[in-house]
DNA sequence: GATATAATCAACCAAAAGGTTGAATATATT
DNA sequence: AATATATTCAACCTTTTGGTTGATTATATC
């Protein structure tokens, strides 16, 4: 499971394009925050930013060799984070059929 | 299939324990924006503004009766969310294993 | 018609997000 | 030792976020 807190960060990590596509790239393998900046227009320090939001997010791990700091995506965190979603979805969406949830918002209405 | 601004919308929206509760509350049934708001310490106006947000990611759904507006639980974002996250999950995490993967970064550390 | 209720709108505020540039730090290379 | 490279740190800027209070709009109720 994760902590309210833990899927706050998890989730705004993922709510932005620029570090969905960190974390693609990052799924082909290591690579270092200078590759990772490469593609983008962006300046190195703004794709350093967003990498220090991933890594808050535990979504990426940083392994320091000398100069180079190494950047590996880590799925724990979008693991934890499918599991409350799916979760979530069953307990919201799949429980009440289509009938019953009509019943209990006339229930409410009535009040 | 979400766009990537729809994908923000929905993930962002959902990265705050106030929107969260007010799905939860929303998906046992429509309520009126002042009954949403009652259990919380904040003001009406902010709560207002949380569901403005839920809105725009379409997470709620507004109906207006009277000077009442209701406000209802909408299953499909959370739907193309969740596959998103498992779509991304099967192509990052599952489909090499782990000396697949070993493999990969040994030869893009050699480069 | 007067008043109460449901909700938004508007203005404001502080903090955070997302970007910039320039300086600093640490490590390699020559 | 000098220089180049990899990266962060620091300061700054603009926009967004999350909250406030006070006014406004629309609808019910007495």
């Amino acid at each position: 499971m994760s902590t309210p807190k833990t899927l706050d960060r998890t989730l705004l990590a993922l709510a932005d394009p620029t570090r969905r596509a960190i974390l693609q790239r990052l799924s082909s393998g290591e690579a270092r925050v200078t590759d990772v900046a490469q593609p983008f227009k962006m300046s190195l320090n703004a794709v350093s930013k967003h990498i220090l939001v991933l890594e808050r997010a535990k979504l990426v791990q940083r392994r320091k060799v000398g100069r180079d700091h190494f950047l590996s995506y880590r799925a724990e965190p979008l693991d934890a984070a499918a599991q409350w979603i799916e979760q979530t979805r069953h307990f919201w969406g799949s429980r009440l059929d289509a009938l019953e949830k009509l019943l209990r918002e006339e229930d409410a209405n009535r009040s």
